[in-house]
Order: C-alpha cells, then structure tokens, then sequence
DNA sequence: AGTTTTCTGGAACGAACAGTCAAATAAAGA
DNA sequence: TCTTTATTTGACTGTTCGTTCCAGAAAACT
C-alpha cells in the first residue's frame, strides 16, 4: 500500500500505469485486483489511508507538545526540514489532479482537510487561552492559512526548492502568529 | 491556446486526450498537429504562455499602484476574490503532476517562479524603504512566502474552498508583512 | 505427505490512446 | 474565375491502457 501510494503520488492517478503499480508494489497482478478490486479502488484507499495517517501524524505533533505555539512552529520547521526533494502529497495530488470532478476524491479531500484544520484550531486556541497568541487572531482562518502554507511548501518541495528555502517560507509565515 | 491551456489545467497532461483538445480547441486533429507538432510540444506552448502572461499580469498588479503594501494586499486580496471555483492554475498543475520530472516543464516553471518572485522582492523592498514594511523582513523570504500564498490559495480553490475562506487566508497571509 | 488455497507471470481481450493518411471542402491568392 | 493552399472530417494505424483468464508454482492447511 505505501508503495503505491507512493507511485500514486510521484506520477498521479491518470499517469500510474498498472504495471507500474504491479512492479512498486512487488505483486502479482492478479493479487492486486484480488485485493482492490481495480485501479480507482486502490487509490481511494490509498488516498484515504494517506490522509488518516496525515492527520495522525499532525495531531501528534500538536498535543504533544506543551506550547502550542511551539508545536505549531515545530510542525511547520520539521516538516520544511524533513521533506523529500522531489516528493509529493498525495492529498494535494489528488486536489490538482480531480479539482472536485470525482466524488469520492473530494469527501476525502474535504474531510481530511476539515480534521487537519480543526486540529490546528484547537491548537491556535489554545495558544490565545495561554496568552501566546494574540487575541485578535480567529482560530479557524488561522487553520486555514496554516494548511494553505503546508500545500504551499508542498508545492514548492515538488518544484524542487532548497530546505532553506522551505525554512525561511515556514518562518515568514509563522510570523502571523506573533 | 486559451482553450489547451484550459483543458490542461482541468484534467492535467496525462488526463487530458487529444480528443478533448480537438474539441475544446474547435480545431481540427490534423490542424492541431500541422501547427503544434505533438501534444507534448502544444501542451509546453500552452505552460510557457500561460506563466508569461501571469507574471506579467502580476507586474500590472505590483507596479502600478502607489503604496508597495497596498499592491501586494490587492495582488492577494483580488487573487481571492476573482479565482474561480474549480479552476487550476496550469503552473501549480504542471509541478503538482511532474516534479522534475521533465526538464523543460521544469525549467519554464522555475523561469517563471523566479521571474514572479523578482517582482515581488522588488515591491516588497520599496515597501520597505517606504518604511511600510518592517525592517527585519528578507525581501527574498517574503517573495518566497508569497508565492507559497498563492499556490496554497489555488489548491484551496481547485479543492472547492469559499471565497470567504480564501480573503481570510490572505488577510492572514498579510498579517506577516507587517 | 497430500490437499487446498493463494500467488505469480504471461497471454489475451476490448477500449482508448497519440498520431497519420486521404479525400473533400473552404479560404486565400493571382 | 481559376488555381493553390489550408482546413476539416472521418478513417486508419500501431501502441498502450485496464482488466480478465489460465496454468503452474508456492504457501498454507489437514
């Protein structure tokens, strides 16, 4: 699964050959529609298990940490320093490449994108609660900017900008919330 | 032109069949090939055109206007404002789909990228000899986050966001220059 | 050890793909 | 008006696509 995910993800969904996916996922053929039934099915459920796992991951992060200005800071550092040159999300794949064409893509989109945000809301608030934060920011358009400046360095990741790049882009942004 | 270039934003280069550009071009399949040569080479005219006229619309936008701070805050706002639902920007799209993939997709988009980045460093500069934009901020790093802004707001709008979800992501966006 | 289930790799299938060909029509030039 | 050039339309070509079929091998079960 995480090899096609991966190869959903590097060439899209039009782009993936069934080949390519038979020869990244070291199956058979037959196993593979055995098991997923055809090509769409598997990327729903590699999409799907993608984005559970994303905000598994974002939700770590942010109530691990006690500040949350903190968590929020290390989130977006750790990920400008950690990602992959050349790398792409699936989700933000699956948003470029179906906009809102394809049904199912889109409600997993939208509910991903819902939880990621509400998870950072949660945190900014926290934050206000604490005083880190200013109180004049709302909790929820500050979720969003901070999702869309993770699709952004995503992008940027993708087009091929340096980790300093990314850092100095995750700096500039973290600075609406000071 | 317009049309390829709106067909491949829709549905990317993979997705998009020569068919469809036959009938969205209103041309005919040989017409297409005696003046374009091949989809590949149709689809490389399509992105080179499209990036030049966005950064050149983006020059309107910054260096017409008085106050550097306002042009900026009406590059982003009016982006927010005007982007229609479902659209995909052809540049975003062609790194979303291809990474580095290809090299001249690579090099027209990283033309352009620095092109559209230039302008902004320059505006934001002016704004802070202008004394309207603070001092400590790296007139590359914030070219840099605005050009992230962007490509997040067009994921956000390709993924079915509001425009009021949009303004708000921008208007947070601009918190940072100040 | 024998039997059953699962997996593999290759072949086959029909549909879709990008690109080419050919004849007819329309537009441009003399 | 006649001739030349460009465009259109439909058909065609070989390749690739996603999917199914099949026989043999491997793994799991009794």
């Amino acid at each position: 699964m995480a090899a096609a995910t991966k190869t959903f993800a590097t060439y899209g969904y039009e782009g993936t050959s069934t080949e390519a996916l038979v020869k990244s996922m070291g199956i058979g053929r037959q196993s593979m529609y055995d098991t997923f039934g055809d090509k769409r099915a598997l990327y729903l459920e590699a999409l799907q298990h993608y984005c559970f796992e994303s905000v598994g991951q974002i939700a770590v992060t942010l109530q691990a940490t006690g500040s949350p200005l903190t968590a929020i800071e290390a989130a977006l550092l750790g990920f400008a320093a950690r990602i992959q040159d050349d790398s792409m999300c699936l989700g933000v794949g699956s948003i470029c490449e179906f906009g809102r064409r394809d049904r199912e893509v889109t409600a997993i989109g939208k509910s991903s994108a819902a939880s990621m945000q509400n998870i950072f809301a949660a945190t900014i608030q926290r934050g206000k609660d604490l005083g880190e934060i200013p109180p004049e920011i709302d909790p929820k358009d500050a979720a969003r900017f901070i999702n869309a400046t993770f699709i952004g360095l995503k992008v940027m990741a993708r087009g091929g900008a340096t980790h300093d790049d990314l850092r100095a882009t995750a700096q500039m942004a973290l600075r609406c919330l000071g």
